[in-house]
DNA sequence: CAGTATCCTATCGGATACTG
DNA sequence: CAGTATCCGATAGGATACTG
């Protein structure tokens, strides 16, 4: 009854957790994993998510302290992404799960 | 451009990882980590979350495959759940970001 | 004990259109 | 290009009460 307190109750794991519980933080976090990308690139590389909630995402993280955000003085204007060392940390756990995710995704039903 | 590609458009692995994108799903298979657990038991455990969702969750996961439920024949009657096999290599990745969750708690803003 | 039933709110997420 | 604004529908999630 030692090893399996970690999310027990409301302690801190279960907000950190409810940071990225949601079906587009992973994937974000994933898409930044080789480093920066423009808002465009970011979304074409990961395709099928709309501007809102990308914008959304990216807010939440950045919020979270897990993505930064930099505007390129560039003309066109631009802005690039990139993962703050706390995000990089969580990219580990992330392709843990998404190799879990590519492992097992015959194996279970989404709509019995 | 070839080992990012686990998360790209509508990929199966996507489909997989939306059964688990959610504040509980985690939290519950990591509950059932240690062996069968009755319902009132992981209630117990988990903590601060409610029957509805509870009894949603243990549904959308034994319907993914994840999660077997097993009514008992005791009086009073109970059922118990336990991780599938399916769900166990789940507990792998589960564990991961555990720790990632309670090693980082203090370093993220929740409500900056 | 192990749920189900209701109700209600908040957030998620998609589509479309518009702007600095 | 990089968003913002708006509208809308679908879930998620919480509280409370009730049942086999």
């Amino acid at each position: 009854m030692s090893d399996n307190d970690v999310f027990l109750a409301d302690c801190p794991a279960r907000t950190t957790l409810r940071l990225i519980a949601d079906a587009w933080s992973v994937v974000v976090v994933y898409g930044l994993g080789q480093g920066p990308l423009r808002y465009s690139e970011l979304a074409g590389r990961i395709g099928g998510i709309s501007n809102k909630v990308l914008t959304q995402t990216l807010r939440r993280l950045e919020r979270g302290g897990l993505v930064e955000r930099r505007p390129l003085a560039t003309a066109p204007p631009g802005a690039e992404y990139r993962l703050t060392p706390l995000g990089r940390s969580l990219l580990d756990p992330v392709s843990v799960l998404a190799r879990w995710a590519e492992d097992h995704a015959d194996e279970l039903g989404g709509d019995d």
